[in-house]
DNA sequence: CTGCATCCTCTAGCCACTAGAGGATCAAGG
DNA sequence: CCTTGATCCTCTAGTGGCTAGAGGATGCAG
């Protein structure tokens, strides 16, 4: 069972121009062509089109998902570094929760602040005015 | 007392390209000049430029923030709009908190599955490859 | 056989910067 | 006075991860 670009776009939910993007940068192998050009794909294109976009999803990089679909290609190689990326990974996402915390404390306080009366005296403007390292 | 561009940069905290780019996009007036061409900001530029750096912080679009420039230039204006911006902000902050903690949940389920075995029997890249919407 | 969906390539645009080339000017030390 | 190094200027191009659109060829359904 072969799918065109198209069927592939829908199967694993990544838009059609997307797909040939990642065919230009390497992350997709070139598929084959129709005779008239079309590209052709089969199951392992829609696993590994799966793969990506789980791991964008995720948040990885494209570098590293470069490196996680290397080693996922050469299965006798040790996984240390798909565990390094992913504690990596992990950390980051933390790092980044805790200050969009802290942006949404500051956020909560200008939006509980809301006032009804002019730009002069509005507690949003001046709370992005002030002093900044608050 | 005036200052350079680069004394603005230090003063600020923002890079001297950044405040370049912030003037070609109409975030900064274009300063007045010396003879030589080079640029002289006053207190009000470091005052802007710190409102700029603080809402860019707080994850504010450049759009958002000519808004609340704008509106912050016009305190005659009621201050509706800010409020908006602001508790528009907050719901994309709350937005993408909400979407990093589930992908903090499935990130440690990966990283605790840490194997030390080979790519092959990799949990990570398992995680990564399962039928994605999990 | 007609008409519209899909495919192809290619270029350009998005956001918010960042980097670097190539050159002019300034301030401080010898 | 002269040199050295920091800073300034403009301009172009690159980053990441796509997205949009032009302009044209092909496929498939009624």
């Amino acid at each position: 069972m072969t799918l065109s670009i198209g069927q592939l776009a829908k199967a694993s939910d990544v838009k059609v121009p997307t797909i040939r993007f990642y065919e230009e940068i390497g992350l997709l192998p070139e598929p084959i062509r129709t005779a008239n050009d079309r590209r052709v794909y089969d199951q392992a294109a829609v696993r590994r089109l799966a793969f990506i976009r789980h791991a964008r999803q995720l948040g990885f990089s494209v570098e590293a998902i470069r490196n996680l679909l290397d080693l996922s290609d050469h299965p006798e190689r040790p996984c240390g570094e798909a565990n390094l990326l992913a504690a990596r990974q992990l950390g980051d996402v933390e790092a980044k929760i805790a200050q969009l915390e802290t942006l949404r404390g500051e956020l909560r306080r200008m939006v509980e602040a809301t006032c009804d009366g002019r730009a002069a005296d509005c507690r949003v403007i001046e709370a992005l005015a002030g002093q900044a390292a608050a």
